[in-house]
DNA sequence: ATAACAGTTGAACATTTATTCAACTGTTTT
DNA sequence: AAAACAGTTGAATAAATGTTCAACTGTTAT
């Protein structure tokens, strides 16, 4: 069943030649997937605090916590998903476990907003 | 009311040097706010799609809702986002309204992302 | 003036997501 | 072996967010 008239342009109206050149031209679908997942890992301020604090040095979970007066659990979850994205790495030592920064690339994206933000 | 120590780590087991350097080294919570609200604007695939599109040409709003195939209206909540962000711009000609990049600082963010993810 | 179309907007709805809470694992110390 | 601590995890709760729907504005054509 066709879209209503009222919610999509007409064939006719639609500058078809820009649609097709666009849809040619633009990056696949999967991939602009993929740029909003990683984009989307930045775009919490507890993992960008996070992120900030370790690009100082290594950190326990212990010290993140302290350092932005959360409890351990609410860091550890923020954690997870930034291991799993492969954004930051974990060693244990003892009873505890110390992250650092796993991926240089990161630091360039978040270095290139931070920079766009303090010309503002 | 103090934290209960289930949750907060003892003061003497925290390492009080890292989380002062940390602390003193680390980037303002107020920048990194701001950074996680730049990255929000890019971790959704409709907004990525829409600036993939824009960077191959300046589009109306019809045109880009036929290409992400979607409705006006929910392009246009985005297209909102993206222009009080000034991450696009608008001008009306006639009773279209084009769209196209407003921000180059943004073209680079997007550009090391699309690098970063084709790396892999 | 009226109809038709492009685009916008606010409210409602559905989905996602961050934090809390409680229970759990793993390591060290006594 | 038991206690103590660092960290993890799953479920529940609360908050944020994207899309739909319907009504609206602004421009052009009849």
């Amino acid at each position: 069943m066709d879209k209503e008239k009222n919610e999509m342009c007409e064939e006719e109206i639609v500058h078809s030649a820009s649609v097709e050149k666009v849809r040619a031209e633009m990056d696949e679908e999967e991939l602009l997937y993929d740029v909003a997942e990683l984009f989307k890992v930045f775009g919490d301020s507890t993992r960008t605090k996070i992120l900030s604090a370790l690009t100082v040095m290594e950190l326990c979970v212990c010290d993140i916590a302290e350092v932005l007066n959360m409890t351990k659990s609410a860091v550890s979850h923020q954690l997870r998903i930034l291991r799993q994205t492969k954004i930051v790495k974990s060693r244990r030592s003892g009873k505890e476990v110390f992250y650092s920064l796993d991926d240089e690339h990161i630091s360039d994206i978040y270095a290139l907003a931070i920079e766009h933000l303090k010309e503002e």
